[in-house]
DNA sequence: AAAATTTGTGAAGGTTTGCTCACATTTTAG
DNA sequence: CTAAAATGTGAGCAAACCTTCACAAATTTT
């Protein structure tokens, strides 16, 4: 691997439509080699291997093998992001509670697919890495102003940033936890309406 | 490195004092590592020169590299453990709101070192691993125990296991999003404060 | 149709890595 | 003091790794 931060040699960018594919089948496989043999059987060979692309095809669009990390992280990224998204426009209208409870839904279904994967991914892509940063920033601007707008009584601008925080921290990691490490015996649909009650008590309060 | 399940060769265990200070420093060194050099730096041989001690040595007690790692997790867990015990036992007479509120102050404080290098340590030690589960384990019927004899109407069995793993989740991530993900201009005191108020509104409602 | 560009190929180089083993040294036990 | 056990040593090996490069094939452009 490569932790460092590192020249970031810029490489081909996929013009045509089989160029994406095979950027995209390298993704995925790296996905699918994660799950099926571990971390250390990750090696590029096998990605390429795997993918059924040659090893130059992989590096004609990856500057290094940390590049392939970061590429993966970035599309879940933007996966969760659209999500969220779309479920703030979608709830525009909605109360509180109908709001959070569907954001809770959304987030524990974004995660139910790999969530030790992504697990993985978020501790070794550092927090200080841009798109990282970036997308913690919006989700907290979003958060913070759907939770502003539906408040009765007006809260400081201090105040209500540190809900925001409290907030997008506690339907993250409860979703998180709720598809990670639930404990059995306790059904996926309750410890979600568990896990949006204990946001919705806090904002409450 | 090297994820996958392997056969568990015990290597000889440390006797003498300067054995346990050769493994100390083993894994003292790891951390110093990670924090300095990043994750690609530490190698076997690398972790040995710094540790200052022969790669030789290192190999008496670790089977191979993965092991390291779960010597160092299993660290980590065994202080977070104590240390929980002790505020549980400190605080048996206290009410909920200081119990919960040490208890925050405990997690955080035990992640303010090295928050990164723990959030890596537990994406790379899967929660299936003996100690992690066992930890859970013990985790969550600490909590359930505290949180039972306090409450002035008695829940169900069932109940009380879907609260003390929504309090159990809250106090845990909530700490360490306290110390990792607080925003700029939100101080730790603050941070910790609200963290607290989440999980004892949630509590009460 | 030719030229230019993009994409795909995979053998192999040069490096690095995890780990062993035969042996030296230190500590404990008899 | 001697034997036995525990601990420490580090050169070096076999394996594995990432990445390059010279070139071929496919596609687009002229």
């Amino acid at each position: 691997m490569g932790l460092k931060s590192s020249e970031k040699r810029t490489r081909r960018r996929p013009k045509q439509r089989r160029a994406v594919e095979t950027v995209n089948a390298v993704l995925d496989t790296v996905i699918r080699i994660l799950k099926r043999e571990g971390f250390a059987a990750l090696t590029t060979n096998r990605i390429a291997e795997v993918a059924g692309v040659s090893i130059g095809s992989l590096y004609q669009y990856f500057p290094d093998k940390q590049a392939i990390f970061a590429a993966l992280h970035k599309r879940h990224i933007d996966e969760i992001d659209h999500l969220l998204a779309a479920t703030l426009m979608e709830h525009a209208g909605s109360p509180l509670d109908r709001l959070m409870r569907a954001l809770v839904e959304a987030m524990v279904d974004a995660h139910t697919q790999d969530p030790e994967l992504y697990e993985l991914l978020a501790a070794t892509v550092p927090h200080r890495a841009a798109g990282t940063r970036d997308f913690a920033i919006r989700l907290h601007g979003a958060f913070l102003h759907a939770i502003s707008s539906r408040l009765k009584k007006p809260k400081k601008r201090r105040e209500l940033e540190k809900t925001a925080f409290i907030v997008t921290h506690m339907v993250e990691s409860l979703s998180h936890g709720v598809v990670l490490r639930r404990p059995p015996g306790l059904s996926l649909a309750e410890a979600k309406e568990e896990a949006a009650r204990a946001v919705l008590a806090y904002l409450r309060a």
